[in-house]
DNA sequence: CATCTAATTAGATGAGTGTCAAATGGAAGG
DNA sequence: CCTTCCATTTGACACTCATCTAATTAGATG
């Protein structure tokens, strides 16, 4: 599952320009902490914190061997990065056209109607989180139009928030990220425009 | 070509939540600087900060109607950075076998020699530039030794090492950074470790 | 234990940058 | 000409971040 803020940090760890450098090293094979900071001309301090940097997103794995610490690059998720991304900005008229019939709106506005009844009590509590996505996708949305748009939360607030319809706010935070109901940048959440929620349930 | 400070601009670039965002929106088709604002809830200002971003590295066009501008995303240059980036980091193992015989490192070095006591006058300067790709880049890389590694040079300085051998040093200067012996940041010039321009003589 | 090497942390510094409010520019329409 | 509506520029502020030095830790080897 796609997540913004992963796919930013992506870009933000090879928005640098010795980060880069690191990188491109890094394809012709592993290469010690040591070796690097030779080579791009830094101390091994900075090594170490852009090692961090890529580490965090999984951009680079990490081999102990005696002193020395061996860095390769991780294929693996250095590929899942370039589709996400390539997924993400498929413009719609290059993604494959959906070959049912969608459903009418007013079938549409039924199901959310029944939805909503059944997976809340009388006083507003989520019984349970829906397993199905659509019916997932339901609930979260019920629950993201109650947030102000444009303003600025707190995790904590966020965690209140939810609280007052299900305890377990962690899980259903990071469905809300997860979804693209919100938004998050370091620690403070947003709530992301309705476009932005459309867009996300043709990528799910 | 590729240029290693135009791939590392376009992740900076996107290295933004906000600009990712904005990004985001317009894959459902073209808005306005203002109803980006709207959607995103910052200022017309920041938008057009934005916007300057990511113009700056070709990833939007803009279109002035009336009053108002509209974006649009720029697919082909959206295709061709992640081309880049994904030959960029492909390793070796993945790259396809070249099928002609390399010529033999005591071949390579008396082409080397010849092609320095041909383009080069006595009194060491650089009679023109080698338009056979094989025979520029021993050139550049001949010039590229002479620079020392790890030291920081301005644009002055460097434009004055290139000009001790030839006029022409902004298309040296030019070549230096296409075929990665030197890296640039801001306004300050770098010489790449070895390890990167055999690199990118692979990839040319 | 003592020592050596490599890596990490902590702290400091300087450059960069995201954001907004206010001022400016410029086109459209009275 | 004046007004209105966007967009841009400018200036300011806070915050992030790349980098270094110096001190510390971790592991390996005498």
């Amino acid at each position: 599952m796609i997540q913004l803020d992963k796919i930013v940090s992506y870009h933000k760890a090879l928005g640098d320009p010795t980060r880069m450098r690191m990188i491109i090293l890094l394809t012709e094979g592993e290469l010690t902490g040591q070796e690097l900071a030779e080579k791009l001309c830094i101390s091994p301090a900075t090594v170490t914190h852009h090692a961090a940097k890529l580490r965090a997103v999984s951009l680079v794995k990490e081999r102990r061997d005696k002193n020395s610490i061996y860095f390769t690059l991780d294929h693996y998720f250095m590929d899942a990065y370039a589709k996400a991304m390539q997924q993400l900005v498929a413009d719609r008229h290059t993604r494959p056209a959906s070959e049912e019939q969608e459903p009418t709106d007013d079938k549409n506005d039924r199901l959310k109607l029944s939805v909503i009844k059944n997976f809340f009590t009388a006083d507003g509590k989520l019984k349970h989180i829906p397993s199905q996505l659509k019916k997932k996708r339901i609930v979260l949305q019920f629950l993201a139009e109650k947030l102000e748009p444009g303003r600025s939360y707190t995790e904590k607030e966020i965690n209140a928030f939810i609280g007052a319809f299900h305890p377990d706010f962690a899980t259903i935070r990071r469905e809300f990220i997860m979804h693209a109901y919100l938004f998050r940048d370091n620690e403070i959440y947003e709530r992301n425009p309705r476009e932005m929620w459309e867009k996300w349930e043709t990528l799910s």
